[in-house]
DNA sequence: CGAGATTTGTTCACCCATTGACCTTATCCG
DNA sequence: CGGATAAGGTCAATGGGTGAACAAATCTCG
């Protein structure tokens, strides 16, 4: 599964704080920063342009951008059409439909399959509804491995996937493939890794594991860059992603901040009253408690199978319903509010079903937020919903895969030489 | 893949922050490298060592070693005393007296000034007590230009200051000299750069403005660094500098979380009970109203003016102290896990005036973290008194000054060649 | 005590990736 | 059509790390 990572014998892949520099670095990273200038870029770059954003020289650039032709990682389309004098550049843009990454998505409600390619098209997607509320952890493998047989079944010969990424909405064990703790699946130091290799499709594949508002996360930051024209870089914000459990990832210029273990980002403990409600997790008062999924059904009045349709068509006859929302939105903006002086960002971009209740949500989480963040009257924050389409972590996780081979494409071109 | 591999998440300062490496930049970077390497070791290294440690081969480590020892920023020391077989090997150590740092506090109750040169040294400091609660900024520019000039006139001539920078309790304007918001102080909006420029010790050198909290912790990482034997890069810990206010940093790695304006950390501003009582910052709840210096004292039944001393005496004999600690322990550990639930740090480091009440304070902690953090069951959290000697705050500005020089000597060398 | 082993620091010819000047190509503008 | 402008390509030069070879310093063992 992981690929060995002794930094000693294998080159030193970029300009790490830990390692030296060698001269090998600079192509190494020179060409990860052309191959993630081209993937992340909102519009089709040129290798003039590149060479600009970048500092390089224009030989450098373009000769960088070879080797990347060469290996299929980026395509030429047609030259530009421009509107000035001299020679129009030759667009440049992801390779479509060679590299791609399988991501894969365990949620307390479905399950979803999605094959992303580097140009960020799905090359295939499915998804299959169930309850795994206290479910057999094999018998999810089993479910999930068979979706991703049909998907990869069906992807054009020239597609050559890279690796899988799995997303679970549980704490993981970094590196190991185990869920250490997944409350809402009932997971509690579960292998995935080795039960989903098993399955035909996916013993060939690299698996690792991923959090899932790590991974929507993900595929948020991906988004946003090309609707909003922005690079990935100037993004910053907090992700909620609102579920039965709600989860939570912090994203600092473009880069997650994982933490020690990569459990950052918990924000459905964060505590809003000490002597509040118990939740699962043994203490009392946490954010779960009062807005979790299931808590504003039940005070909502109405049954834990309720869709979220449902509650929305509600919401326009009941008070109830109302109430119980405004309850929710007010301690989400109590939790975001600590999390924000905390971590200082000035952007919340709310997801899963919080995306689809925002309207309702995000008057009451602003109020707490204004009154509540140090910084706010300097830095006035922005709550948003979320831009990435349905099963975001799926999406994610493809990226996630691919993550690896634009951060180093040096290695990947050395490793497809003599397949 | 590579991406769980820790430390690796940071972009750091690797060449051009954004921008394409160029070969010049490589031997930028790895002068960098090394010289970190030389100023952070716990005990003096060898070029051998350094090699090795950063997988540079023995020929370009010892070039660029010699470069610095030119540069008089490392010096050569006898050779190791050898227990082996082989050619012992010089012992290398940062330049002492030669560049420093000047390093400025101030706080609520005292201003202090120090130099600290690249071996950590404190090459000249000075301290004055007075109470600063709602106090005129010119005036205490004025103190504090004063202070330092006393410290700066008895320097020795070979030391040369590469610049100040000045410690306060409060958020800042980021780069332009002005302290947003110290509410202890009782200021607003103040430029405090501009005042202190006025003075003549201190008109020829650059001056920057930081955190108290942000400065105090990275004097810790240092003291760590040297008195544990860790390197800096290994350590992730959550400071928390409890004074009047309380403040707070997140070292991940080595390096502070900043955030998108440099404001994070707030922990003095994180939710202990969304409906307790109102804070100075407007809202309601915040730990500092049950765990700041004066709530303590307040509650303790003991004046505003009372000394850290004088509490720890009467808590022997006084049970309204000891309930009044207890109270304070209790919200500092409901606000220490929520912060670990959110930023993943196995560490708590206590300083300011909770380094002293620490016996008082990490029992209640302890107990609340336990039963809070999500991760506690895997990584059981360590809480720990601070290391760093009295004044860390000056100290760690002396640091955050010599941090310039040991990111980029190639510029330093360059800037100093023909001055 | 001396030979061999071991490890450090230095030297130097070599190699690799970027550089920049120069050239060609492609378009726009008057 | 000719000049201006900009993109892409070529190639000798340069900067900087590489690695083999060597000298120096110490230890070990016969």
């Amino acid at each position: 599964m992981n690929k060995s990572r002794d930094g000693r014998s294998s080159p030193v892949q970029s300009l790490s704080p830990a390692g030296g520099a060698r001269q090998q670095s600079l192509r190494t990273h020179n060409l990860a920063l052309v191959l993630r200038a081209v993937v992340e870029a909102p519009a089709p770059l040129t290798r003039a342009r590149i060479a600009a954003a970048l500092g390089l020289t224009r030989s450098t650039a373009s000769d960088l951008v070879d080797r990347l032709v060469a290996a299929r990682l980026v395509d030429e389309l047609e030259p530009e059409l421009v509107g000035r004098a001299g020679r129009p550049g030759m667009l440049l843009a992801p390779h479509r439909g060679g590299v791609a990454g399988l991501g894969l998505e365990v949620q307390v409600d479905h399950l979803a399959v999605r094959v992303t390619a580097l140009d960020g098209s799905s090359l295939g997607e499915a998804r299959l509804a169930g309850d795994h509320r206290a479910s057999d952890p094999a018998a999810v493998a089993r479910s999930l491995g068979h979706l991703a047989g049909q998907v990869t079944a069906q992807l054009p010969t020239q597609v050559e996937l890279v690796g899988a990424c799995v997303s679970v909405p549980a704490l993981l064990r970094s590196g190991s493939g185990v869920v250490q703790l997944a409350p809402n699946l009932g997971w509690s130091g579960v292998n995935l890794v080795e039960l989903l290799c098993e399955h035909p499709a996916l013993r060939t594949l690299a698996i690792e594991l991923g959090n899932d508002a790590d991974l929507s996360a993900r595929a948020e930051t991906r988004a946003r860059a090309v609707a909003g024209q922005s690079v990935r870089e100037a993004q910053s914000f907090l992700y909620i992603a609102g579920e039965v459990g709600i989860g939570g990832a912090i994203i600092i210029d473009g880069e997650p901040a994982r933490g020690q273990h990569g459990w950052s980002g918990e924000i459905g403990h964060v505590v809003i009253d000490r002597s509040g409600p118990r939740c699962a997790c043994g203490a009392t008062g946490c954010l779960e408690q009062y807005a979790g999924l299931d808590v504003i059904r039940r005070r909502s009045g109405l049954s834990v199978d309720t869709t979220v349709d449902q509650l929305l068509d509600r919401e326009r006859r009941s008070i109830r319903v109302r109430r119980s929302l405004q309850w929710a939105s007010s301690a989400i903006g109590v939790a975001v509010a600590t999390t924000l002086n905390l971590v200082d960002v000035e952007r919340v971009v709310l997801g899963g079903v919080y995306a689809r209740l925002f309207d309702h949500l995000a008057p009451g989480i602003e109020r707490e937020v204004r009154s509540r963040v140090l910084a706010a009257r300097w830095a006035p924050v922005d709550v948003v919903p979320a831009v990435a389409g349905p099963d975001s972590a799926a999406t994610g996780a493809g990226w996630r895969v691919l993550d690896g081979v634009v951060a180093d494409p040096a290695r990947w071109i050395a490793d497809h030489a003599h397949p």
